[in-house]
DNA sequence: TTGTACGCGTTATCAT
DNA sequence: ATGATAACGCGTACAA
């Protein structure tokens, strides 16, 4: 048993040769006599030679130590969990190392581990862009590193991004809910710094304008970044004397609150409920949740290959690029209940919102919400 | 803009001083005046200076990379998705990197990810042994590599190992059940080369001999790899005409299976059921979930802190330890579902199962099933 | 307190 | 086709 682990130097030796050769071969390099290639393969067998990758990053022209960051803002979220699952697959196939992170939102950890990437010389990063403020001292830091953002648009022009149909997914839902009756549906979503968050809200407030109704501030309630926060939330919904007939979720957090407190009230069959990212009690659960499911096998593929690609090219020969992945509804129960208490009204006010003419004031609405920094 | 990322001697030439004395400040060594750190700090801040910790590990004389490789059957899996998380935010407020891989319980995935890391020299190793044939090549590729395992016994004589008390969780299990008046309890167990699983079988069998009662083959189903597997194991028990009152399963995979099941035939209200791992929809399902629960946090602070100490130790100058973090049965509803079609028979042969007189053959079934290599 | 010389394991350059 | 030599960015040993 050696103590020291076998460096190239030991393998030229065993097999006669210069530790360039040893290199070339290590390489795949051309200009190697087969049978020296055999010779040197015989002597890196036996020795249990593995290339020092730190040493060889010190060394090469372009630092390459093929090795990616993720940063994720939990990776205990399942969400997140199926998606670093996927991209550390792809990347493990292509011989790549995947460093991971959570920021838990905050901005401190995320520079933290940032420095921790940069520090190792990581070759590319994929950052899931969730804190508030970015400072010009983060963005520097990662300015010459190609990344992918994901779930949020990037936050330097050069880079892609490669996000989930967001407003495409409420928009659905609220479609949904209104082709069997509902009208008076209310959105509980996440923290509206993010851009995902921005997208969620403003396809469900659309879709919504586009049937004439505007929902009131009891039926938009936004900014909720956690489980509990989202419990309070819709407790204040369901013990109102008009409680809305439908509750559209924004993310797997905000929805789990609701479920609670739909269920804990015994709600659970007379409020429909749909939620974003598919769960996996989802079907267990009377009635089964009816979701908006992201796809992180597409994402992920996505991801990794828009990565990949810019590392086989020259920097910034490219524009950044926002590639859109589409989401799918699964009707399960929950999202197909029907309001029963109130029929559709065609011209009566609705609870809390208010009924606009057809077509007046959208486009108002529009500019004034539309998800900033979106490119179309 | 600078093209390339600044260095030790960019920063000595700024500062007017040695590469050395930008060195010894870097790494807060002692021997420099008050008035040259401050200099080289304004230039390390001016430069956006970053210590290439490639090259640094290259030329120390211990090598060490700050950077940890966990490996774990399946990061999307809730328990080691918390897991992960723990385990991350802990080394990283230490200063370490992360670099994670999913084995998927499959030796050529894993031995592919070690030589990721080790190629990578990372310090130290966190394992989850979750493959059924380790070959020895794997064993010397990590030889000199601190490693702490956890889920499961070390695969060599020197690591430490942080384990769940398994035995105790199905043990804890079987008398909640018994309690309540269970007789015929079924289990539904992973695959037995893994020795948590071994061990939370052997939980099961143990408490039931214990009770007089020896688990027919059809009550003690072991070697279900999959959500799938776990639903016909269930499907074949509740369509029976002797079904069990109580279901038993030995791990969160397992129990959705079973979860579903149960649920798709409607006897979740007749059939009791403890799972093992806690989920986040276990409160909202009628009945809730009764679990018995890992404690993720509890285990990552335990690895991490076993893990680091062993890389401030001189190597191979501490004996192996497996320490056993408690697990917590947590009460939801399902758990406590009486055996309400058949009362609890004294002395009456139980369904599959076979009663015992008192303490007979109880101590060679101890011996026929005692978990391999369990150190006490 | 500060600096010089050297070496870590590898790749790049230019010879043979 | 193969090798000698230098160099990457940093830490170690020792001198000043």
């Amino acid at each position: 048993m050696n103590r020291r682990k076998a460096t190239m130097r030991d393998v030229a030796m065993l097999a006669g040769v210069s530790v360039k050769t040893v290199s070339r071969v290590v390489n795949d390099e051309p200009n190697v006599s087969e049978t020296v290639r055999t010779q040197v393969a015989s002597a890196i067998d036996r020795l249990g030679f593995e290339k020092n990758l730190m040493a060889s990053s010190v060394r090469r022209s372009d630092g390459r130590t093929q090795s990616i960051g993720l940063l994720v803002p939990d990776i205990s979220n399942p969400h997140w969990g199926r998606l670093t699952r996927e991209i550390t697959d792809l990347l493990q196939q292509r011989r790549y190392a995947l460093l991971t992170g959570s920021n838990d939102r905050d901005a401190e950890i995320e520079e933290g581990l940032l420095r921790a990437f940069t520090a190792r010389q990581v070759d590319g990063l994929i950052i899931v862009p969730s804190v508030s403020e970015t400072a010009s001292r983060q963005r520097q830091l990662i300015a010459d590193i190609p990344t992918v953002y994901t779930d949020g648009l990037p936050r330097t022009g050069g880079s892609d991004a490669v996000i989930s149909d967001n407003e495409g997914g409420t928009r659905q839902a609220v479609e949904h809910l209104w082709k069997i009756g509902h009208v008076d549906i209310a959105y509980i979503g996440d923290e509206q710094f993010m851009s995902s968050a921005q997208e969620r809200s403003y396809g469900f407030r659309e879709a919504m304008l586009e049937h004439g109704v505007i929902p009131g501030r009891d039926r938009f309630i936004l900014d909720i970044a956690n489980q509990q926060s989202a419990r309070e939330a819709a407790a204040s919904l369901l013990k109102s004397d008009a409680p809305p007939t439908a509750i559209i979720c924004g993310n797997n957090t905000t929805m789990l609150g609701v479920l609670h407190e739909v269920h804990a009230r015994g709600k659970q069959d007379s409020v429909a409920l749909i939620g974003f990212d598919d769960h996996d009690m989802a079907s267990v659960v009377r009635p089964g949740i009816t979701v908006i499911a992201q796809d992180e096998v597409a994402l992920a593929q996505t991801i990794v290959d828009r990565l990949l690609r810019r590392l086989d090219e020259p920097a910034s020969s490219h524009q950044g690029e926002t590639v859109r992945v589409p989401v799918s509804l699964i009707s399960r129960g929950s999202g197909e209940i029907t309001p029963r208490s109130q029929a559709r009204p065609r011209d009566a006010p609705i609870s809390s919102g208010r009924r606009l003419p057809p077509r007046v004031a959208t486009l108002d609405e529009e500019a004034a919400l539309k998800p900033s920094g979106a490119n179309d």
